[in-house]
DNA sequence: AGCAAGAATGAATGATCATTCATTCTTGAT
DNA sequence: ATCAAGAATGAATGATCATTCATTCTTGCT
């Protein structure tokens, strides 16, 4: 259980492998956020402690200290970075010039949400132990919160300009939105949860069928 | 932090608080899994001790091992608590016959996901608390998916009678019922979540719009 | 009333964890 | 080549936690 966890080793690493590194301050908090997630990831957020993340970037336990103070504010920061990671991803798909038919919008975020990057284990596993820990921890609520409003607008304005494009009675662009949001989140938890009865493909297909009921025109 | 969690005081609790009580294995089962769901909410899975499950209950520390053998047994039974609690809610409705009309039966499944006694926080949190956990932990998982299957089952079986009945075309139930089921989740996380943004008139306006969209004859 | 069975207690134990800090090492400027 | 600044280390510390078990108390039976 103890040995084998050094075999992923990080980017800094060098061939040399006793001789003590110095790096910036930026690259060893980095180094430390990837461990952080893949720690929570195998071993879920309970069970992370400081000499877990630190051995797992290969590091000495005084570090993470000496970059994050503490072991909460390594945690916060981690949520942090993968609730942006997240965020970033949508916006960049909605802000994004390189797409015009907004049904190709449609479609390629769709993707980013249901698509490799996204739904690995890894990520959805952290993901889901912030959401766990978010109704005792303002903290988390508030990080999470900030992040997920923006995106939520922006999707909502999408949703406003397809119904306008195509004159789709009876649909209100913020319901929808929300709904949306909440099917991609709930797919999310059956993909890591029940992960033998919802494979990628149904999860794609299932959101899919939810655009396509949504707005006929724009969607196959 | 310490002093007031004894308010809460539970049932067994009589008049003379300082005797020993002496109750049925059951009875005090019940009673510290009930103590757990609500440790667990208000501090997060994450930071429940014995100590806190055990004074919250009114009872002493040695109390828990004789009744669960260890801590891991006693979040384990109550994640299958919470989780057939849920289910079976859930089950009743869907197989009971006081409902025949099958719009109502939708109406009535609904009301129950999204009403007041699975919406509070309290249950909530416990549920995303273990989902959150799941990804690391293959027996919450196992726990987690045989409940949620059977619900399924019968979900899709409502579904195909309800299509039958109205003559949908292209309506295939069970990506439908998968559908549905990730949209409830995923309302349930946006109530723990971001509280602010969705209140739960407007998740319920959200699911019963989602249903409205398959189902048009059968719902409003 | 007396007693056996076993339910309940909580101080004690040993393990684990986050955090500290005296020390060592590296780098870049002089 | 030397040195100051500060990055990195890891043994040590003190706190907290799950678990144990000798002891006390309650109940139901005779």
């Amino acid at each position: 259980m103890t040995d084998a966890s050094a075999t992923v080793l990080d980017v800094a690493s060098c061939s040399t492998g006793k001789r003590r590194q110095i790096r910036p301050k930026a690259e060893r908090r980095q180094q430390l956020i990837g461990a952080t997630i893949r720690c929570i990831a195998q071993h879920g957020l309970s069970a992370v402690t400081m000499q877990m993340v630190t051995r797992e970037a290969g590091l000495s336990v005084g570090i993470a200290n000496l970059h994050f103070q503490s072991k909460e504010n390594l945690l916060r920061e981690t949520l942090r970075y993968v609730a942006e990671e997240y965020h970033n991803g949508q916006i960049e798909i909605m802000e994004g010039a390189a797409i015009t038919d907004l049904g190709d919008r449609l479609d390629a975020l769709l993707d980013f949400q249901l698509g490799r990057g996204v739904t690995q284990r890894q990520k959805m596993s952290v993901w889901f132990a912030y959401y766990g820990e978010a109704g005792a921890r303002p903290v988390y609520q508030k990080i999470v919160s900030r992040v997920d409003r923006l995106a939520a607008q922006k999707l909502e304005a999408l949703f406003a300009a397809i119904i306008g494009e195509g004159d789709y009675q009876d649909v209100d662009p913020r319901e929808l939105a929300t709904g949306y949001s909440a099917l991609i989140d709930g797919l999310h938890l059956g993909l890591l949860v029940t992960p033998r009865e919802l494979t990628k493909r149904r999860a794609r297909s299932v959101a899919r069928d939810f655009l396509r009921r949504a707005f006929p025109k724009h969607i196959y």
